[in-house]
RNA sequence: CGGGUUGUGGCUCAGCUUGGUAGAGCGCUCGGUUCGGGACCGAGAGGUCGCUGGUUCAAAUCCAGUCAACCCGACCA
C-alpha cells in the first residue's frame, strides 16, 4: 500500500528554542520536536508523532504478553470506593489517590493501579484450580495525585501504564507467572531500545526475589543504584546491605588516645594511619518520638537517610545546642560511656567487628579497641548504611558501580494480600477453598517513551531507535517544486511505502537548513537527502541519525538498502 | 507541605528599582531576492502585561490578596 505522511500537513509544531519549563532531555526534546504539549501540570497531550511511538511500545508489550499467555482486557478507570474500602487502601493510599464523587455523593477513585478491580472481577468467575493460572492485563491511563509532578512524562498525574495481574493456585505457579513476566519485561525494555537493569526492589526482611524493578540507566534518573557486571543490581535506597569493615588499630584492648582537634573521620584515620573503614562514624540524632539516638556506621560510609527514616521516623541530626544538652561532643561521639537516655543503634555490618576506633565522648579523645558487649552495650543492630560504588558485590565480590536510573517497570509477588482481604477464593484439588496467590506487573508506557529519549539523544535532538521511531525513514528533498528533484522524491516515497517502510516526506517549502534541523530534532532514524546535484547523478544521500554516518546510495537501490537495515531492526 | 523563582503576542525574553498607557528576537501573513545546515530586504497581523482589589490625575511598574507554573526538598503501590 502506498502510504506516507507529508510533513507540510503533519501536526508536529517544532520549537527552535528550549521551553523554559523543561530541563530534562526527554522533556525538552519531546516538547521541541512537537511530540507532546502540556495541558496542565503533570498532564500531557501526545501529539501524532509521540502517539505513534507510544503505539509501537504498546505493540511490543502486547506481543510479549501474548507470548506468555497473558490476556488483554479493559476495566473502568473510575473505580468505586467500596473496592478500596475492602482492601483497606481507601485510607492507606493517602492523598495520592484521586477521589471524586458523583452527583449522588457516591465516592470513586480514578485508578492509580487496579489490584482491587481485577481481584473483585475474577473472584466470582474463577472458582476452580483448573482455571488457574490466569494472567490478565490492560493498557490504560492511570491517575496519581503526585505531590509534585515533574520532568514531563517522567512523573505525571495522568500517565499510560500497562498493568497485569496473575492469579495462581500455588506458590510454585505464582513463581512461574512472576518469572515469565519478569523475563518478558526484560525483553520489552530491550526491544524498545532501552538499556535497563533488573533491580531487586525489596530484598528486605523476607529475603528472596519477590519484587524487581527495571531501571533504565540515565543520569537524569530519580533512583540511585549500584550494579555489578555479574548481573546484581540494587536500589541504593532500598537495598539491605552489609558492607565490609576492617578492625581498627591496637591489640583489641580498650585504650583511650589523645586526639586533639581530630573531629573528623578523615583526621582520625590519618592520625592512626588506618583506612577510614577501620574507624566508626557516630551520628547523634533525634528520632520522631523525641528519643536521642546515636547511630554508628563504618567510617567510610554514610548513614542511609531512607533506612534511618524507616527506623526513626521524621528524625533530624542534632544541632549543636541539642548535642550539648544531650552531653555529647561533636566529633568525639562514640558508643562507650554514652550519657543515659541515649539509644545506641549500630549498623549490621559492624556486628562481627571487635575492635572499634571511635569517639570517647570526651573532647579531644578517641578509643581504640572498643568491643561491643564488653565495653558497651548495643541497644539495636540495624541496617543503616548506604551502599556505594566500590563496595563488593554481594554475589561475586567484584567492586560495585553506581548509576542513576529511571524505573520503567516493576514486577511484584503479592501473595494473598488482596485476595484474602477481598475474599477472592477458589477451590483447590481437594475442594478446599483458598485465596488466590497473586502477582502484579506494571510498565510505565509513557515513562518508557521518555526513557528511550533519555538514552537516545544528542545536541541536535532525538535519535529514535527504529523499533519505537514514529516513522522509520524521512525523505528530505532539498528543493520543492523542482523539475528534477520533486518527481524523484515522489517516486522514491512511493517505492519506500510499497516496500512497507514508514515514511515521512518533508515537502515543506523550507530552506535546507531548516529541514536538516527539524529532521535531526525529530530524530527519524534514517534520513534520505535528495539534493539537486545528487539526484542529477542518480544518487541519494542516506544519513543514519544516531551515528551520523552518511551513505551515497543509487536512487533505485534506496528502498532495498533501507529495507535491509530497517526491517531487522524492528522490534 | 516547607524553601527558592517566575507569570508581559504562539515561543524565548526585555521593560518594573525611579508610575506617564507596551518592546525586541524567533515564529506567522503578503511581496521580492535567496536555496546543502535554523537566509536577507520590505510591508503587515497579533498582547484585557496571570487574576482580584487597593493607592494615584495616571499602574505592566507601587501595595495587599489570590491563582498558576517551574526548580530544590519532604513524599512515592
Amino acid at each position: 500500500m502506498k502510504r506516507y505522511q507529508k510533513m507540510s500537513q503533519l501536526y508536529a509544531p517544532t520549537l527552535k528554542e528550549d521551553p523554559a519549563e523543561a530541563e530534562l532531555a526527554s522533556h525538552r526534546l519531546l516538547l521541541r520536536a512537537g511530540m507532546i504539549r502540556k495541558t496542565a501540570a503533570g498532564l500531557y497531550s501526545y501529539l501524532p508523532l509521540a502517539w505513534r511511538s507510544i503505539r509501537k511500545i504498546e505493540a511490543v508489550i502486547r506481543d510479549e504478553m501474548e507470548a506468555i499467555g497473558a490476556q488483554e482486557m479493559m476495566v473502568p478507570i473510575l473505580t468505586p470506593a467500596e473496592l478500596w474500602h475492602e482492601s483497606g487502601r481507601w485510607d492507606a493510599y493517602g492523598p495520592e489517590l484521586m477521589r471524586i464523587a458523583d452527583r449522588h455523593g457516591r465516592e470513586f477513585a480514578l485508578g492509580p493501579t487496579h489490584e482491587e478491580t481485577f481481584t473483585d472481577l475474577v473472584k466470582n468467575e474463577l472458582r476452580s484450580y483448573k482455571q488457574l493460572p490466569c494472567t490478565l492485563y490492560q493498557i490504560q491511563d492511570k491517575f496519581r495525585d503526585e505531590m509534585r509532578p515533574r520532568f514531563g512524562l517522567m512523573r505525571g498525574r495522568e500517565f499510560i501504564m500497562k498493568d497485569a495481574y496473575s492469579f495462581s493456585a500455588t506458590q510454585e505457579s505464582l513463581q512461574e507467572c512472576y518469572e515469565q513476566e519478569k523475563a518478558a519485561y526484560a525483553r520489552i525494555a530491550e526491544r524498545c531500545g532501552i538499556y535497563a537493569l533488573p533491580v531487586v526492589a525489596d530484598s528486605g526482611q523476607i529475603g528472596g526475589d519477590t519484587s524487581v524493578e527495571f531501571m533504565a540507566l540515565a543520569d537524569s534518573g530519580e533512583a540511585e543504584l549500584v550494579y555489578c557486571d555479574c548481573g546484581f543490581a540494587a536500589d541504593v535506597e532500598a537495598a539491605a546491605t552489609k558492607v565490609p569493615v576492617t578492625e581498627g588499630p591496637g591489640d583489641g584492648t580498650l585504650e583511650k588516645v589523645h586526639t586533639p582537634g581530630l573531629g573528623t573521620i578523615e583526621a582520625v584515620a590519618d592520625f592512626f594511619g588506618f583506612p577510614e573503614n577501620g574507624t566508626r562514624k557516630s551520628l547523634a540524632l533525634v528520632a520522631e518520638d523525641g528519643t536521642s539516638v546515636v547511630a554508628i556506621v563504618p567510617g567510610d560510609h554514610e548513614l542511609n537517610e531512607i533506612k534511618a527514616g524507616k527506623l526513626f521516623g521524621a528524625y533530624h541530626l542534632m544541632s549543636d545546642e541539642e548535642l550539648e544538652l544531650a552531653g555529647l561532643h561533636k566529633g568525639f561521639i562514640g558508643p562507650v560511656g554514652l550519657p543515659g537516655g541515649v539509644r545506641l543503634v549500630c549498623d549490621e555490618s559492624l556486628r562481627e567487628s571487635v575492635s572499634w576506633t571511635c569517639g570517647a565522648n570526651e573532647v579531644d579523645y578517641h578509643y581504640t579497641g572498643a568491643r561491643p558487649g564488653r565495653d558497651f552495650e548495643v541497644d539495636e543492630w540495624a541496617d543503616l548504611v548506604s551502599v556505594k560504588a566500590g563496595d563488593p558485590c554481594p554475589h561475586c565480590g567484584a567492586a560495585l558501580k553506581s548509576a542513576r536510573g529511571i524505573e520503567i517497570s516493576q514486577v511484584f509477588q503479592l501473595g494473598t494480600k488482596y485476595s484474602e482481604s477481598m475474599g477472592a477464593i477458589f477451590a483447590d484439588e481437594d475442594g478446599v477453598e483458598r485465596p488466590f496467590l497473586m502477582g502484579c506487573y506494571g510498565i510505565g508506557v509513557s515513562r518508557t517513551l521518555a526513557a528511550v529519549v533519555e538514552q537516545h539523544n544528542d545536541e541536535h535532538g532525538i535519535c529514535w531507535p527504529v523499533c519505537v521511531a514514529p516513522y522509520e525513514v524521512e525523505v528530505v528533498p532539498l528543493a520543492v517544486n523542482d523539475d528534477v528533484v520533486t518527481p524523484v522524491a515522489e517516486k522514491l516515497v512511493d517505492e519506500l511505502s510499497v516496500a512497507d517502510l514508514e515514511v515521512l516526506l518533508d515537502d515543506r517549502k523550507e530552506r535546507p537548513g531548516v529541514k536538516f534541523a527539524d529532521a535531526d530534532l525529530i530524530g527519524i532514524p534514517y534520513q534520505v537527502i535528495l539534493g539537486k546535484r545528487g539526484v542529477a547523478n542518480g544518487m541519494a544521500e542516506v544519513k543514519v541519525r544516531e551515528t551520523g554516518e552518511r551513505f551515497d546510495v543509487p536512487l533505485d537501490e534506496v528502498a532495498a538498502w533501507l529495507s535491509e537495515r530497517v526491517v531487522p531492526a524492528r522490534a
